[in-house]
RNA sequence: GGGGGCAUGGCGGAAUCGGUAGACGCAGCGGACUUAAAAUCCGCAGGUCGAAAGACUGUGGGGGUUCAAGUCCCCCUGCCCCCACCA
């Protein structure tokens, strides 16, 4: 008598990774050029790459499963799959290693590669490992250096001032994202100034239209993702109207204000005109009479923190300029001021003030005792009063001359119109979209190939000196600025045009440059001749699906789109989007212990500890809930322990059950016990399979011809599943796809001793067939167990997906649902090929029509094959 | 303030086109096996009433459309996310 053989997916999991490498079995095939056969069309397959930051987290291991079982899946259908992974490995963190702790950036960034390419690989991923991209690498980033020249001569990147956020202690600038609620720095802790500093911007601006107009052919987005984008461009249409200067001779002047507006209607309600403080024209405009109290106000605002000036209870304050202004339909002089609730970077940073029909013009017209016009009223009603509120509704116009009487959109128009005829307005497109500033005064990160001569300007490096590498074993310190500023023979070089003595650009690119492109890549991944060529990108993009964090919405998504967009306009690429089909999968929280008293968070470990001395509080009273996953609240779940217990297979079905992907997932030991339980009883249902002698052995093969009840009850449950987790993996509900393979175990473990050989191999091959994207270590254990490859140098994962065959979902008789007036009040056990008219009159002849309409037929009798009748009296 | 999304048992979550709400799992309860426990197996399980058959009720609240509503329409409440002094 043998020992039973258990379930152990420690050893188990390990060989059979092994064996998929012997097997070559995650190469991506070869496509060698032409036009790809009638076989299914490639699959491209992409998780969004990670940062390297050496630990690897259940965020990722959601992520990359997600991706996997749908890779793992395509190519059991047959088709060729596109599954790799790279790095995201330039930024902050490895130059705060360095800082910190006096490591080389570019040796923690390679270390923390490996270990977390290590960890990866126990999952059991069927990633393309030959194809992996990273892109602080030379071979990489020198394409990253080359598209920038791409943008550059597309004069779609260019240098100019911007006000930024500068730290004063540690002398660099800031991204807006490293800047706290509080205004201050996240390292030193300093109040952030801004400051205007010359910066590299690429002009994403000019693809704002197509970025906007592209997004409703989105459809395999989620709508939010998609909302977000469109809110993040901001596109609203108003108009541009001119204000002429009063001189100090009473006369115009040459000089104007633009203002934009989006309620042109209300233009003769305008009392005043306000300027940002940082609009340029503010020095000149000013009187010399105000010259103190405008110099001072501005300064105030430039020292207000970002709290102050996004405060909700913010007053809105201003001073004159002691300068008037033309209205240009009145031809009254009205007032101009400086505002801080004016925004220098929106419009042109100068707006009309019109108090009766704008909230916050109104609050500023109050402080400051300017005059409240009414011009618009609720069509047919009365005045608005204006004891509280402006009134910004649209309406019918009053006061506004020979507009009288109009409704606010025909105004709007009509106005406009007027405007341009006359000259002092015109309609204006405006985005809230910025131009990406894309350069950083920081050592790790791509550098900018371009040269700076004092005689022919900015030149760009030619592209065969690329890659202008970054140098290395330089000391990276906390002093602030360019490390690269402060490297003399490395800036120090000779015009490529005219040979005299130029300084090369110190700044390097923001990190999401690399990673706009890096999808591009993996399609080609080791040529060395040009970032990738148009057939190799055309052949695998766009992105089949696409599977990350919705962290990720706005910035990668959209500068990705912006990429691609300007790579097709340059014929560098035949498609126009990169991701065809997104899936944004929620964030893995854990369970979070919080006393309410101290507000400590405490570690589970001591929760169960309530004996504990250093947490003197009554374990009872402990707040629970669920929290992304941190050091400081003690929540965290290592997906390294996880596999060392249970598994990959168990960590990989329980994170796909237990949630929809695109919800958070709340991290359960005791659903994870359950996960494991259910792989250990397959284990055992193809134990008592083999002691009965079923084998998946092709050799080993008899038609069975009738089928018992039992058998048939099984072959629907196999092929049900067949259709029902091949329709769940179309949606992406993998949850429910798991949930579908539970059932089939159950059904097997009810009907498979009263089972054939023959139907009992169909179920067992289909189950596994089907288990096979989700648990593949134990898919293929249980294969090889079953005797399907005698030969032993095969894989489930080259089988193919199995199809359903729709007679073995049919039955003799339907149970058909008997409803009175809509409720359920019986069923009828009937035969499967009853036509409608029987079905009728056996219902009307049934008992439950006998009980529940008193004798008198129906007056309605609703009839849905197959499924109810319902009679209405 | 603008926009988007969500609300179903003790819990996570199912439910094509409107057609038997609660699939699948966790936790729970009862039983078998065991000296015992664990593991395993079998069974129960929205709520109320009932010994049971069964009846009524039930998808945040209110109204509507329909033979029939978790699903469609209107109003309300609560929560989450994005943008936000954007003119």
């Amino acid at each position: 008598m043998t020992e039973p053989s258990r379930y152990q997916p420690a050893q188990l999991e390990q060989r059979w990774q092994q064996a998929w490498e012997r097997l070559n079995l995650d190469r991506t095939p070869s496509f060698t050029g032409g036009a790809h056969a009638d076989g299914p069309p490639p699959f491209y397959a992409l998780s969004m790459f990670p940062y390297p930051s050496g630990n690897l987290h259940m965020g990722h291991v959601r992520n990359y499963v997600i991706t996997d079982v749908i890779a793992r899946q395509a190519r059991m259908r047959g088709q060729a799959v596109l599954h790799p992974m790279g790095w995201d490995a330039f930024g902050l963190p490895a130059e705060n290693a360095a800082i910190e702790r006096g490591v080389d950036p570019a040796a923690w960034t390679e270390r923390n590669i490996a270990s977390m390419r290590e960890q990866l690989q126990r999952l059991g991923l069927s990633i393309d490992w030959s194809r992996e991209v990273t892109t602080c690498r030379s071979e990489y980033y020198r394409w990253t250096q080359w598209l920038f020249l791409q943008f550059l001569e597309a004069g779609l990147a260019f240098q100019s001032e911007a006000t930024v956020n500068w730290d004063p202690v540690d002398q660099t600038v800031l991204a807006n994202e490293q800047v706290d609620a509080d205004g201050r720095s996240w390292r030193s802790g300093a109040l952030v100034e801004q400051r205007r500093l010359r910066q590299w911007f690429l002009r994403i601006t000019a693809y704002a239209d197509p970025l906007l107009d592209d997004l409703p052919g989105l459809t395999g987005w989620p709508e939010r993702v998609r909302t977000m984008q469109a809110n993040w461009i901001g596109r609203s249409a108003g108009a541009e109207l001119r204000f002429a200067v009063i001189g100090p001779d009473g006369n115009d002047d040459d000089l104007g204000i633009t203002v934009f507006t989006t309620r042109a209607d209300t233009v003769f309600g305008a009392t005043y005109v306000v300027l940002a403080p940082e609009h340029p024209l503010v020095q000149r405009l000013t009187a010399p009479e105000q010259a103190l109290a405008v110099a001072a106000f501005c300064d105030l605002v430039s020292r207000q923190s970002e709290q102050e000036r996004t405060a909700d209870d913010r007053p809105k304050r201003g001073v004159p300029l002691g300068t008037m202004v033309r209205h240009p339909a009145t031809g009254e002089a009205i007032p101009l001021w400086i505002a801080d609730y004016v925004l220098a970077g929106y419009g042109t940073g100068a707006v009309m003030g019109v108090p009766a029909h704008d909230e916050r013009d109104f609050l500023f017209a109050r402080r400051h005792e300017l005059p409240i016009r009414p011009v618009i009223v609720p069509a047919g009603g009365d005045e608005h009063s204006f004891d509280g509120s402006a009134w910004s509704e649209p309406g019918q116009l009053i006061h506004s001359g020979r507009f009288d009487g109009l409704n606010s959109a025909d105004a709007r128009e009509a106005i406009v119109a007027w405007a341009a005829e006359e000259g002092w307005g015109q309609a204006k497109v405006q985005y809230r979209l910025r131009d990406w500033l894309i350069s950083r005064q920081r050592y790790w990160g791509c550098p900018i190939p371009v040269i700076h001569c004092p005689t022919c300007g900015v030149v760009p490096v030619p592209r065969e000196q690329l890659p202008v590498e970054l140098p290395s074993g330089i000391s990276v310190e906390a002093r602030g600025g360019s490390p690269l500023a402060r490297l003399e023979s490395w800036w120090q070089v000779s015009c490529p045009c005219c040979g005299q003595p130029a300084r090369r650009e110190t700044d390097t690119m923001d990190t999401f440059m690399c990673s706009s492109w890096y999808y591009l890549r993996y399609a080609d991944p080791s040529n060395t001749a040009e970032a990738f060529s148009r057939e190799a990108v055309d052949h695998w993009l766009p992105v089949d699906q696409y599977v990350g964090g919705v962290e990720h919405a706005i910035l990668h998504l959209l500068y990705s789109r912006f990429f691609t967009k300007v790579l097709h306009d340059r014929g560098l690429v035949g498609f126009r989007e990169p991701f065809q089909r997104l899936l944004t999968q929620g964030m893995v929280q854990g369970i979070t212990y919080r006393n309410p008293q101290s507000g400590r968070y405490v570690a589970p470990a001591d929760v169960a500890d309530a004996d504990d001395p250093r947490d003197p509080i009554d374990h009872h009273s402990l707040e629970v809930t669920y929290d992304k996953m941190s050091k400081s609240k003690h929540n965290g779940v290592d997906p390294g322990v996880v596999i060392d217990r249970y598994g990959a297979d168990t960590a990989r079905m329980f994170i796909l059950f237990k949630a929809p992907p695109e919800k958070d997932l709340e991290w359960d030991d005791a659903d994870v016990e359950g996960q494991y339980r259910f792989l250990q009883r397959l284990w055992r249902l193809v134990e008592a399979a083999l002691e009965r002698g079923v084998s998946l052995n092709p050799a080993a093969g008899a038609n069975a011809s009738d089928l018992s009840p039992e058998e048939r009850e099984l072959r629907r449950a196999v092929h049900l599943a067949i259709r029902e987790v091949s329709a769940d993996l179309e949606a992406n509900q993998l949850n429910t796809a798991v949930a579908e393979l539970m059932k089939l175990s159950n059904a097997m473990a009810e009907f498979l001793e009263a089972c054939g050989p023959s139907v009992a191999r169909e179920a067992f091959s289909t189950l596994l067939l089907l288990l096979a994207p989700f648990a593949p270590h134990l898919a293929d254990e249980l294969w090889h167990r079953l005797g399907a490859d005698p030969e032993g140098n095969d894989s489930i994962h080259r089988q193919p997906w199995p199809q359903c065959d729709a007679s073995a979902l049919e039955r003799d008789t339907l149970t058909v649902v008997i409803q009175v007036k809509g409720k359920v009040r019986g069923q009828l056990e009937v035969p499967a090929t009853v036509d409608r008219d029987t079905l009728e009159q056996l219902a009307l002849d049934s008992e439950v029509a006998r009980r529940w309409l008193d004798g008198r037929p129906p007056s309605r009798v609703i009839v849905v094959p197959g499924k109810l009748v319902n009679l209405v009296p």
